[in-house]
RNA sequence: GGGUUCAUAGUUCAGUUUGGAUAGAAUGACUGCCUGCGGAGCAGUUGGUCGAGGGUUCAAAUCCCUCUGGACCCA
């Protein structure tokens, strides 16, 4: 709040300034922002520069006219609190410098309540915000691609949590497309075995997810080739799958289950969670599909194609993007209508068709449930409870839903968009939000043994086998952080030595794909990418800890006390370095904002890093335990455990874990 | 062939939305700092024609155009 006080004051005087050249109203605002460099001033404004044009004056020679004689005479000048002097820099920058006593003193007090540095104000209503992440094919086990998706997703949960919105987390299980019919046929046609469910107990099993994505998926496709009659199968699997009742849907539904256990779990060792699992088989037997189908029929949104190349389809026509097929000459329907009533249903623009039912509790004691249909006394969900939640998601409150999905399927998520427009629903109620895929680089591909010619890195793709799986990066990583761990703590017991290691290598991998720009590609790379030093969760972890060190030994000695008050009495005689710790303290709820706004989990991350490092300088410099003077060391105390709250706070916000030992 | 997008230090990336002061980190290499709160750390040195060319502007990594190279989507 501090900040965002200096801002506001700063506005006030710039308004009393524009006023006296007459220039109330500007089309192209001025900026207020931090300098370059400290020696310039705390803050600094290009108001000269906007006036410039309009005056038709160099800049400089407004800047010095305002420092020198406008200011002083405005009145708000003369009431100001936070600021302290002016002064200009060539080519026209005005910069302020701060009553620093003043902010100083506003934040010990501040932090005296020390829950107060972290409270996020907001006016908004505490709507309903859906996100769907993850959403893998129930095929294969999650590989380090799909790891970027549920980790921004899962960031993002956290962050709208964090600011006061009822957020539900979905994932989408295309249980009745192509990918699953591939395994499908791979395990009843053509003679690939089931993995041996009698040795379940042994621990060095296969799971089964990774077993349907290394051996079935990729054997099956390597089979089409020689034997194509196997292809004339998995259509028949395909339209078996539309009747619920079938042998093979009560089949594929078993193996899809199966296949999810073990894709859930991945990815709650990753500390991500979810409040919802949806069923694409589901939304096609629901009528969902059937009343979307006739809406964008009467709206004439979708046309039945008399001739061309999409005779006999049910075809979107957009002027911009280009056409697509809905529904195809034999009746079929493609990948992408199932997404339009999918959408609409998260919109709450559709009856829900659903119970939530009970499926499992999750490792923050969350529930999950899985959708079933109301109107079927069927068995889609047999091994789900009969316990069920109908308020789960308030259909009535949806504000806004975030979908997550690479950007490959940008073109089809416009479509979608446009489609959700001429139906009627407010364009800005559905965000796409968009990433680069993750390859692999050329150190992973020979780790896979996968020989390239022409380019250094591959996109990963399930059907040649050409992935790495989360679960394999994560365990290469665990065993890194636990050599690590257990020689800098040789007295520790095993377990607490993995227990520490696992939550480092959760964190680093959570960190890495986080830290990146989503519209930047990630190379990944077997070796480079798994690093512990540097930018990383680690760095990150080691500064919480060694802080968290410091504040047990004070608590054990006489410097403070926990409940003690930071009277104003206390000289503020904070060096540069603890300035600017506090200063990034203060910017916490600024940035948590932005990344709100924005939905980029990036922010952060980044704040955390720069947060860590300002942390680890303060560490070096600045002593507490042997500081002689009470009221340095007692300041200090102050700050030290204000950063370590915050710290913790960011930390939770992208999923790292605050551990007080490693 | 049409469309989208990317190119910044040896390497991996910030900064581009909204033009602004000396283009920042991390890593690598080299050099200091442990009887001092945990050295998974701190400090320093090295390293950049911001892909190329043109334009707009008082001011361009940032906006516009052309070209080169890569990626993706569509046909």
């Amino acid at each position: 709040m501090i900040i965002e006080n200096i801002i506001q004051e700063i506005n006030i005087i710039l308004k009393d300034v524009l006023s006296y050249y007459d220039q109330e109203v500007i089309a192209t605002p001025y900026d207020i922002s931090e300098p370059p460099v400290r020696e310039f001033g705390d803050y600094s404004t290009n108001i000269a520069f906007v006036l410039s044009k309009l005056l038709k004056k160099s800049p400089m020679q407004i800047a010095n006219e305002i420092t020198q004689e406008i200011l002083p005479s405005t009145q708000s000048w003369g009431t100001k609190k936070y600021l302290q002097s002016s002064s200009t820099q060539p080519p026209g920058f005005i910069n302020f410098f701060l009553k620093k006593d003043i902010i100083m003193k506003e934040f010990m007090k501040k932090v005296n309540a020390i829950e107060e540095i972290i409270k996020y104000e907001s006016n908004d209503e505490p709507d309903t915000i859906i996100i769907e992440h993850t959403s893998v094919n129930p095929n294969k086990a999650l590989h380090v691609g799909h790891v970027r998706n549920a980790i921004i997703g899962d960031c993002l949960f956290r962050i709208f949590k964090k600011v006061g919105k009822n957020v539900k987390v979905l994932n989408y299980v295309d249980d009745s497309g192509l990918q699953v019919a591939d395994i499908i046929v791979g395990l009843k046609y053509a003679g690939i075995p089931m993995p041996d469910s009698n040795q379940s107990g042994s621990s060095d099993l296969t799971k089964f997810d990774q077993y349907c994505g290394n051996e079935v998926y990729v054997k099956i496709n390597e089979m089409y080739s020689s034997k194509p009659d196997l292809l004339e199968r998995r259509k028949d699997i395909l339209k078996d799958l539309e009747d619920p009742e079938s042998e093979v849907s009560k089949y594929t539904h078993d193996i899809v289950m199966k296949v999810l256990a073990g894709q859930l779990q991945t990815s709650w060792n990753l500390k991500c969670r979810y409040d919802l699992i949806n069923f694409e088989s589901q939304i096609v037997q629901s009528n969902l599909w059937r009343s979307t189908f006739e809406t964008l029929k009467e709206k004439g949104i979708i046309f039945y194609e008399e001739s061309g190349a999409n005779k006999g389809c049910w075809v979107y026509k957009s002027s911009s993007i280009g056409d697509k097929v809905l529904v195809r000459s034999d009746s079929t329907i493609t990948y992408f209508a199932k997404d339009i009533p999918y959408a609409i249903w998260k919109l709450g623009y559709l009856n829900n068709p659903f119970d939530f039912r009970f499926y499992s509790s999750q490792w923050d004691t969350t529930n999950l449930y899985a959708t079933v249909l109301k109107d079927k006394k069927t068995r889609q969900g047999f091994n789900i409870s009969n316990q069920s939640d109908s308020q789960l998601i308030d259909f009535n409150r949806i504000k806004k839903v975030i979908t997550i999905i690479d950007s490959r399927q940008e073109r089809l998520q416009a479509l979608l968009s446009e489609i959700l427009m001429r139906i009627g629903i407010p364009i800005d109620k559905y965000e796409y939000l968009g990433y680069e895929p993750v390859i692999l680089s050329k150190g992973s591909l020979d780790m896979l043994g996968i020989q390239q010619e022409k380019p250094n890195s591959a996109h990963m793709s399930g059907r040649k086998g050409i992935f790495i799986e989360a679960d394999r990066a994560l365990s290469i990583l665990e065993q890194e952080s636990l050599d690590e761990t257990v020689k800098r703590n040789p007295e520790i017991t095993q377990a607490e030595a993995k227990h520490i290691a696992s939550a480092i290598a959760v964190s680093a991998i959570r960190y890495f794909f986080i830290k990146f720009d989503l519209g930047k590609m990630i190379t990944f790379d077997i070796n480079d990418s798994l690093s512990l030093d540097g930018d990383t969760a680690p760095y990150i972890q080691y500064a919480y800890a060694r802080g968290k060190k410091v504040e047990e030994k004070v608590s054990k000695s006489n410097i403070a006390s926990q409940d003690m008050e930071p009277d104003i009495e206390y000289r503020f005689e904070f060096t540069s370095i603890e300035i600017e710790l506090i200063w990034h303290i203060c910017k916490y709820t600024i940035i948590l904002g932005q990344a709100t706004d924005k939905s980029n989990p990036k922010l952060i991350a980044k704040y955390l890093f720069q947060l860590a490092t300002l942390f680890n300088n303060f560490y070096d410099k600045s002593p507490i335990l042997s500081e002689k003077n009470q009221n340095v060391a007692r300041s200090r105390v102050i700050l030290l455990r204000a950063a370590l709250l915050v710290m913790k706070e960011c930390m939770y916000l992208i999923g790292i874990s605050a551990i007080p030992k490693m």
